[in-house]
RNA sequence: GGGUGGUUAGCUCAGUCGGCAGAGCGCGUCGUUCACACCGACGAGGUCACUGGUUCAAGUCCAGUACCACCCACCA
């Protein structure tokens, strides 16, 4: 296999300690096995692993001296909040890329993994004000500067406990180039990226309808905002016309927040509406304020829709915002930025809004304008923070003007240079871009990317400067003052890719790792992080961030409820890396679902691949202990396998490893995963390594069968670690420990090399007739052990058995030792066929071998011939399925000529199983 | 209103070119043997939600229905 060494030594391979201590013995007969825990504890090993690896700086990336120009493997870790400790959303997300790099790590690509964390604007900020609510006191008693300094004393404090927990979860991240969103760098690159679309004209400052969180005193941005149906009323009230007519004195409208009636100032109908058509341009008067105000015509409004009249309030409804602009209608705002009436509404001035709405309604009601309510259910914005229900509220903020960013963005995802996995996502994609809207980035925070702008209080013109400025760029009057917002907290994750790499400098980094070769991260932040990323990278670089964007699911609790705190439902994954280890956890999340979609989390599957993880280790423990002394680990190529077994084992081995890495260059995690396993648990352990313990026995086997059990085991071990590293780490130096320290393939297994190249190379190791034949000697063996146990054989009997195995005669007669040993049977008797089929016997079919169980005493012929009629009838069954295809000219002729080859094999091989069958069954009589 | 995903064994889920349905857990029975009881052996258990279509052949492709999730959307 592949050799690369650390630049510098690394440090003595960490054992288990009394293993380490153990001095193999001198007789060759194996490490002493009492010194090596039979149960396998990550907790003395994993923390103990990866401070080894991190000592030995395995996490860098490392060029291939080979290969100067190989392509780097790159992913920027998406920043978690630093507020947050770890929760299952993390746990799959640091997996399914530990994956990725470690695979790629092993493939030799220099690879690297940017960790880091996210300021976390509003989230941060609410944290500390929390905190110095308990000691009573607020920000603005404290002041901005001292406020600030605060947040960063959190900061300090807790960005650490994210990044252990990250690492008890075994992420290969080149801790040496963490970065912060708001660190010195990144905060020169939100700067710069700032200004410039200042300067290009992409950013702009405006007076919209934002959406106001009364609770955190800010505006959000849309996609911010969460919208739930509420069950409501919507009220009907009648606005009286200035001058009414003996057919027409009011028009009613409806609204599901009366308050805001206060505001009205204007009522709109579609121009094409009859049924009002008269009466636009005429005046209403605003009931309770006695206003009076105009009936117009706009094409926003939906005649088939309630009463066809809309009232229009600008300055607390964006569509009515909309239509003020293009009326030129006054904007009152009624409902202030704290929730309460403003003095605007009069008689409410000061009331909360809900207390306002019921007053007004009450209000309205005594004045007769009240029509009617209903029940009415009301999509309700809400805060996805704080869940407080949003105040549209006419703001003046900065905006990021989206289209022209959206559209290289747009076309980069659809001609492929990114590439979207599971590809239905592109669509989500695609279809949020096609109608993006502007993006509104200035929040009313203290912490965060202060806004770049100063304001002239002489001229009123803006300055925007990549240096804080000390005098107006228009007219040079010192009398300036920078904005006091921040900037949305999505800004700066916006430019992660590059802004960590360097970026604005050209950097070595940024020209050896940029573009990323995967951005993964859950499907949720798609809008908020991905495409936004799409448009800042290919803006302002000029090329994609990343080729491959994979999204995996969400973690859902048992019941498939997301996991929140209000609920209690999460899971603390550092708890279950207590409990059952890193390993169980990570094989977990990486095999209990498919690209793309939700899982439950269920805890049993831990608690399974915990006991997988116990099974390397056991396996693992008997092979070092029967092989030591033998020594060496051949390479795939140099391996001789002679026994059926051992062909069996070695071609399955090379088949798995060409699938396992197809599947992962596919992103299919699970399904690598669960291969891995299978052949691990099923196939190495439960066959081979049984038929091997024979084979150690025998002198001419013995060497070639250790090695056959060394090289696979660590082959096996490559192909796991991506997924388990801790224990095949550990395991994988015990393996080795026997092997002087120049003679090994790679210092540690996070940095050996992936078997493929080798396996691409044995391609005469690949031997489907020992797959064949050792399936039929499985099924004989299965055959026997379930008849051993329908007539009721004690375990621990030898039982005399006959073969009629034709052409496989000759060959059963080589594994005959294995069926006595596996299936507890006398020497078999095995011929093509026999002269006389022995009577008192049970007999058996497995493909085209007859079985005989000679089992005088212990037959219960009865039972033996219901057995074989419900067999007969089986085999009858698939025989007509089978003819009705062949008798079909159209399979014959349309299937391909494979198919219908393998269905005449097929066809042939269960008439000869039928033929046998009942030949037994007419032996018995009855 | 538009869109996406799901529906397969008691439970949680795989099933990637259409070619006779799989795993783990749970369940039942048995455990001779010097890796592992966090184990081994054997077994039971499925009308692949429903309807129609394409095809020689459908869990798999197409259309529709039902139910369950989720995303997007300025109908007062």
């Amino acid at each position: 296999m592949g050799t690369k060494t650390p630049k510098s030594p690394p440090s003595a391979p960490p054992l288990t300690k009394d293993a380490a201590e153990a001095q193999p013995s001198q007789n060759g007969n194996g490490r002493r096995l009492d010194t090596i825990p039979t149960t396998y504890d990550p907790q003395a090993v994993e923390q103990r692993i990866y401070q080894w690896w991190e000592e030995n700086s395995y996490f860098k990336p490392r060029e291939n001296p080979a290969d100067p120009n190989r392509p780097a493997f790159t992913i920027s870790m998406p920043p978690p909040n630093v507020t947050g400790a770890l929760h299952m959303g993390h746990a799959i997300t640091d997996t399914v890329e530990d994956i990725l790099i470690r695979y790629h790590r092993m493939l030799g690509d220099p690879t690297l993994w940017v960790p880091g964390e996210d300021h976390a604007g509003i989230a941060m900020q609410a944290v500390v004000e929390k905190q110095l609510n308990k000691e009573g006191l607020d920000r603005h008693t404290l002041g901005r500067e001292a406020f600030i300094e605060r947040v960063w004393q959190w900061v300090a404090q807790y960005k650490h406990r994210i990044q252990d927990q990250q690492r008890r979860l075994g992420v290969s991240c080149d801790w040496s180039r963490e970065r912060f969103t708001l660190d010195g760098g990144l905060s020169r690159a939100v700067r710069e990226v700032f200004v410039r679309l200042y300067e290009e004209g992409l950013m702009y400052r405006g007076e919209r309808i934002i959406n106001w969180c009364p609770h955190d005193l800010s505006a959000i941005s849309d996609l911010e905002v969460e919208t739930e149906d509420t069950p409501g009323q919507l009220a009907y009230i009648r606005y009286p016309l200035e001058e009414p007519t003996t057919d027409r004195q009011y028009i009613m409208v409806a609204t599901t927040r009366p308050e805001t009636m206060l505001g009205d100032t204007a009522v709109a109908v579609n121009p094409n509406d009859d049924r009002y058509r008269e009466l636009i341009g005429r005046s209403l008067i605003l009931p309770i304020m006695n206003r009076r105000i105009p009936i117009i015509a706009d094409e926003a409004v939906d005649a088939s829709f309630g009463t066809g009249a809309v009232k229009v309030t600008p300055a607390h409804d964006p569509v009515d915002f909309e239509i003020g602009v293009r009326h030129n209608l006054e904007r009152i705002q009624v409902v202030g930025f704290d929730a309460r009436m403003t003095d605007e509404a009069g008689q409410f001035a000061g009331q909360d809004r809900y207390e306002a709405r019921k007053n007004v309604l009450a209000e309205l009601e005594r004045q007769g304008a009240l029509d009617h309510q209903e029940e009415y259910t009301i999509p309700l914005g809400h805060c996805e923070r704080c869940k407080t229900v949003i105040e549209p509220l006419i703001s003046m903020q900065w905006w990021v003007k989206t289209a022209p960013l959206a559209t290289p963005a747009l076309n980069a995802v659809r001609y492929g240079q990114t590439q979207i996995i599971p590809a239905r996502f592109t669509k989500t994609y695609t279809d949020w871009m096609e109608n993006i809207r502007d993006w509104n980035i200035s929040r009313q925070l203290w912490w965060g990317h202060r806004i770049p702008a100063w304001y002239c209080a002489d001229c009123g013109e803006i300055t925007v400067a990549r240096e804080d400025p000390t005098a107006c760029a228009h007219c040079g009057s010192a009398r300036i003052e920078q904005d006091p917002d921040v900037l949305d907290t999505w800004f700066s994750s916006a430019l992660w890719p590059f802004s960590t790499l360097g970026w604005p400098d050209d950097t070595p980094d940024l020209r050896r790792f940029y573009p990323t070769s995967v951005l993964e991260t859950g499907y949720d932040i798609i809008f908020f992080w991905v495409a936004r990323m799409m448009m800042m990278g290919t803006h302002f670089t000029g090329v994609v961030p990343f080729q491959y964007v994979y999204l995996h699911g969400m973690v859902r609790d048992k019941l498939g409820r997301k996991e929140s705190k209000s609920l209690g439902n999460g899971t603390d994954p550092v708890q279950v890396i207590d409990e059952l280890g890193a390993d169980a956890l990570r094989f977990t999340l990486a095999t209990s679902s498919t690209p793309g979609n939700d899982t439950k989390y269920d805890p049993q599957r831990v608690v399974g691949n915990r006991n997988f993880a116990n099974k390397i280790w056991n396996a693992s423990r008997f092979v070092i202990g029967q092989t030591e002394g033998i020594g060496g680990i051949p390479t795939l190529a140099a391996l001789q396998p002679r026994s059926l077994a051992d062909r069996w084992i070695v071609s399955r081995f090379i088949r798995l490893t060409g699938e396992v890495t197809r599947l992962l260059d596919e992103f299919q995690f699970g399904e690598a995963g669960r291969q891995v396993y299978d052949f691990f648990w099923s196939e190495y352990c439960d066959w081979y390594l049984e038929i091997a313990k024979s084979q150690l026995r025998d002198e001419a086997q013995r060497e070639r069968t250790a090695h056959i059990l060394r090289t696979l085991l660590d082959g096996a071990l490559r192909l796991l670690h991506p997924f388990m590293p801790f224990v095949t780490e550990e395991v994988w130096q015990h393996l080795y420990a026997d092997i002087p320290a120049d003679a090994r393939p790679a210092s540690a297994l996070i940095v050996a090399s992936w078997p493929i190249a080798e396996a691409a190379t044995t391609a005469k190791l690949r031997d489907a007739a020992a797959e064949d034949d050792f399936a039929l000697l499985q099924e004989i063996i299965t055959r026997i052990r379930d008849a051993r146990k329908q007539a009721g054989v004690e375990a621990g009997r030898r039982i005399q058995v006959i073969l009629a195995a034709g052409a496989k005669a000759p060959m059963l007669k080589k594994q005959s030792t294995l069926i006595e040993q596996l299936a507890r049977t006398e020497p078999p008797t095995i011929e093509r066929k026999l002269a006389a089929k022995p009577a008192q016997a049970m007999p058996l079919v497995a493909g085209s071998v007859e079985i005989y169980l000679p089992l005088a005493g212990l037959l219960d012929i009865a039972k033996e011939i219901a057995r074989l009629d419900s067999e007969i009838a089986v085999a009858q069954q698939a025989i007509a399925r089978s003819r009705v295809k062949l008798d079909n000219p159209n399979f014959v002729e349309r299937a391909k000529a494979e198919v219908v080859q393998k269905e005449r094999e097929t066809l042939s091989a269960i008439e000869d199983t039928l033929a046998r069958l009942e030949t037994q069954r007419r032996e018995l009589g009855g």
